[in-house]
DNA sequence: CACGCTATCAACACCCTGTCGAGAGTTACA
DNA sequence: TGTAACTCTCGACAGGGTGTTGATAGCGTG
């Protein structure tokens, strides 16, 4: 029984909840404290445990790995970004490049304000798969939405047509990821705090329509 | 003597030679050997040892720890780049368009010939910090280089006047870094290889003069 | 009340890192 | 040629991390 049986739902053990949830949640709030000051490969899962109040083969009972924990965490910033976001997709957009520019800020205040979170999420991505994979899930509805929007632009005579929307979507979207990640972890060579909105912006813009925002 | 004396080059040891250079080689032999099958991470310094046939202890006579292995051979790597895509800076760009196809081209073709290593590189410099300053450097030189070629156009009066081209410069490399990765790793939300050089030179283009390459 | 399920943890096996100290081999030169 | 210094090597250790096992305590329910 070296290797994990794959058969089971491998994330948590049980779903019944008799008061375990609350064990549940102080593991969640203890990852989340202890992210403010280093990175997940950093914090043991020993920590993880001792600051929720149990011991550290406990902590196994309710996730099977960090990673898990950090997925958990993810969800919720996931359906955040989603609430943000998402609406500005869906209703009829009165002027395109304020459309435009509500994406982008939303994606940065989103991300902004669960800072240690988003990077340690963008950080560890290449680390673990199973977050790779959800991950790669949350891009793609917003690549989705993204190219739906741009081909709408050129339906309406808006915009040129030109490359594939969803190869330009792709591309647009994987710059605002690099780009924040940068400001986040405030690496050595980053745009400005206050610059990194209206530079996205003139990049999709100009990828978009041809021309810079008015 | 628990903490590493600071004043110290850690890198490696010693800068005479009698023979141990064969030694440092193979151990870089290794590590790129070994990092066709799995990340950095994943393969432990005594494998590396063990793979240039040497014990563990004798690993730390040459480099101070994994990260410098790594750094060691992403010196090699940033070389290659140099020459390939420095070139096109320092000459009379003949048509302009061709100019900036070259830099993404030589950009993208460099990393693809050791796509393992960029993808570890790229990867790894959000964990190791000596690792995170080399590659701030190198992005710095490139950064640079585009700026002024930018501002050069705009002299010229081939580009409008607009955003900071250091600001512009800098989203359109965090851009390449971004979806060349994303094609490397083979990651589920990237573009098809053959359409990121067109996607990127679109973006580029547009973003440096308002209309897209002709 | 006894069975099953939830929940808990001490102890274990295993792997990895980095260091220490004792040496073997080589060179240099007195 | 003997010895001192320097290069190079590794066994053994200390310390820390992961994930599993197996024993056990409590709780609910038929």
């Amino acid at each position: 029984m070296t290797e994990p049986s794959a058969d089971l739902p491998l994330g948590r053990r049980s779903r019944s909840r008799p008061h375990g949830d609350e064990r549940e949640g102080r593991i969640l709030a203890t990852a989340e404290r202890l992210l403010a000051d280093r990175s997940l490969q950093e914090i043991s899962i020993g920590e993880l445990a001792a600051g929720a109040g149990i011991s550290r083969p406990t902590f196994y009972f309710y996730f099977a790995s960090k990673e898990d924990v950090l997925i958990a965490l993810v969800e919720n910033v996931v359906d955040e970004a989603e609430a943000t976001v998402g609406r500005l997709f869906s209703g009829a957009p009165a002027d395109s490049a304020e459309r435009w520019r509500g994406v982008i800020q939303g994606y940065h205040d989103v991300f902004g304000r669960h800072r240690r979170l988003s990077e340690t999420l963008i950080e560890a991505r290449h680390v673990w798969p199973k977050l790779s994979a959800v991950w790669a899930g949350v891009q793609d509805y917003w690549v989705e939405n993204t190219a739906r929007a741009i081909e709408s632009e050129r339906a309406h005579g808006n915009a040129p047509a030109g490359l594939p929307a969803r190869d330009i979507a792709t591309a647009l979207l994987q710059l605002n990821e690099r780009v924040i990640q940068a400001d986040l972890a405030q690496e050595p060579l980053r745009l400005a705090s206050d610059a990194v909105v209206p530079t996205l912006l003139h990049l999709w813009h100009t990828a978009i329509y041809g021309v810079p925002p008015a």
